[in-house]
DNA sequence: TATTGTTATACTCTATAACTATA
DNA sequence: TATAGTTATAGAGTATAACAATA
């Protein structure tokens, strides 16, 4: 008996992953983002940042690697980005009201899809699911 | 009231999988596999099959990104590879017992890490996850 | 002519390292 | 000199396209 009870997690989640993430890529189209613009804008819908460093940090991505999608953001009006008067190297950033609006629009779009995507769980199941998903995050988190 | 009920399922699942793959790689690596060679591994141990073109599929992979795989795997004596007598343009895939062997081991070692993970969650909502993981996954082969 | 596997090429994404400006 | 941000370069990973063998 050697095949294993059960497939490995990251081979059950890589896939859902995937899918979740293609379901995506048309929503953020028709709103005008990337996906890294998108979770740029998520994140500093958390409340603004006092460096761009701090915000790539915060979202697993290299400092390097979103200047350009900042670059795009600001130029679209979605964000503001100042040097700090205290210390003229650091960059202040922020979501302007139009980048809340577009932020809040495509994430509406997104978890309405996601919503239809649960909805093959039992409500049992799905409300555990959700439950462990964030449990599992925090403890990430802590890692790191 | 702007700020979601919830935080994106992708968002939630990105970090989740990265550390499930981070955790791979040293296990991986002592039974000097790479995550491609194992996910052949894997993939051939539910049983032979008839085509390089149907083993890529089946892995979410480019037919032509495993052909090192499949050189490097079977250098190292882990699976066969043989003209198809009755076809020979097609190569017919399957596991050595050496390479059972060492998939074994290289899965026992992964999921008794995944199982410290998951032994964060209620055992009531570990099993709702784990099932519900199952269904997620088998809709999504429907997709395809 | 069509198909499997293979090789060669090009492209995308990401990280590393060098540079500018502030401190 | 040290740090935030930026730019330029290089590297890894992947896909696309051309090729060889077989049907």
């Amino acid at each position: 008996m050697t095949s294993p009870p059960r497939p490995d997690l990251a081979a059950l989640l890589a896939p859902l992953l995937r899918d979740l993430a293609a379901a995506e890529v048309p929503i953020l189209d028709e709103h005008g983002l990337t996906m890294w613009g998108y979770s740029v804008l998520v994140a500093l819908d958390r409340g603004p940042m006092r460096s761009q460093a701090a915000l790539a940090e915060s979202i697993n991505a290299d400092k390097t690697r979103i200047i350009p999608t900042l670059d795009e953001l600001q130029a679209q009006g979605y964000i503001e980005r100042h040097p700090d008067p205290a210390d003229r190297r650091v960059r202040l950033l922020a979501l302007t009201d139009s980048g809340r609006r577009v932020k809040d629009s495509a994430q509406s779009a997104i978890q309405r899809g996601e919503e239809r995507w649960l909805s093959r769980l039992p409500a049992g199941d799905r409300a555990a699911f959700l439950r462990a998903l964030r449990r599992l995050a925090e403890d990430g988190e802590q890692n790191t």
